[in-house]
DNA sequence: CTGTGTGCAAACACTTTGCAGGTGT
DNA sequence: ACACCTGCAAAGTGTTTGCACACAG
């Protein structure tokens, strides 16, 4: 378990220390995208910064993603192995209006878009809000 | 010009008084979408208050639509005369990573995505970032 | 007189930075 | 000894609410 963490951190040249095993352990166990008040709860005694610092390390090393999801909120997702957060990488994410949980639909890549002229497009973010299927009766 | 704009409110059901027609009128003469505390520095003297209220108001009656960009903060603009605020009525939004500018994408449309079983749509987010063809030489 | 709009102030939520002490190599 | 990681504190940014007064119908 935790071998497989560690590999997974030493593969994208993250240094593995206690703080950042955990935080990928809660991430992978973590079927939807996670926000930094979130992860901080998830934790008895985590302090903020250091959370956030270790996302904006994940995610500089391309481990997670994160997306604007409209709740205030940035949350935070692991990328699939072989994501290199290219645009054609990204895939769609769903907001529940419910539930407030937002899933990565990984099948879901986000269509092409033809920009104007002269347009040069980096990447995309595409949210689409709802109500999921755990809370539609 | 301040009769069109009243006109604009009232086919709304707004109300039109002396700071919503100031709003309007920035939002008009705005080709890009506008932050809060944007549309706040284009006043001499003008409350955050107030303003977030009336963009509220504005948006509670269709007459604007807000965007999530990822900038930070959420950004208002004009909709289209006919819009709705419909799923099929969502255009594609642009943030310039340079100048930090969100175009509307009147034209484009948010494409259509397949939702997996039992999820809901209501409402879409998308927006693409790069660099806008002013920034690009 | 009543309901609505406005301005000021303050609370709030989340993000970000500075700094000092700790840890591992 | 050095580079990096962590924790505490505080500042920063943007959003939201409470309250009292102004104003128009």
């Amino acid at each position: 378990m935790k071998k497989e963490i560690d590999n997974k951190l030493k593969s994208k040249n993250i240094k593995p220390t206690a703080m950042r095993e955990l935080v990928l352990q809660v991430l992978t166990e973590q079927k939807t995208a996670i926000s930094l008040p979130e992860l901080e709860q998830k934790f008895e005694k985590a302090d903020k910064a250091t959370l956030y610092r270790t996302l904006k390390t994940f995610q500089e090393n391309k481990l997670i993603h994160s997306i604007e999801d409209g709740s205030g909120s940035l949350r935070y997702a692991l990328c699939q192995d072989a994501c290199q957060c290219h645009p054609e990488d990204l895939h769609v994410h769903f907001l529940c209006a419910v539930c407030g949980q937002t899933y990565c639909l990984s099948d879901i890549p986000v269509p092409k878009i033809n920009l104007p002229a002269k347009f040069q497009l980096e990447s995309v973010n595409m949210v689409v809000k709802g109500t999921c299927s755990n809370c539609k009766q």
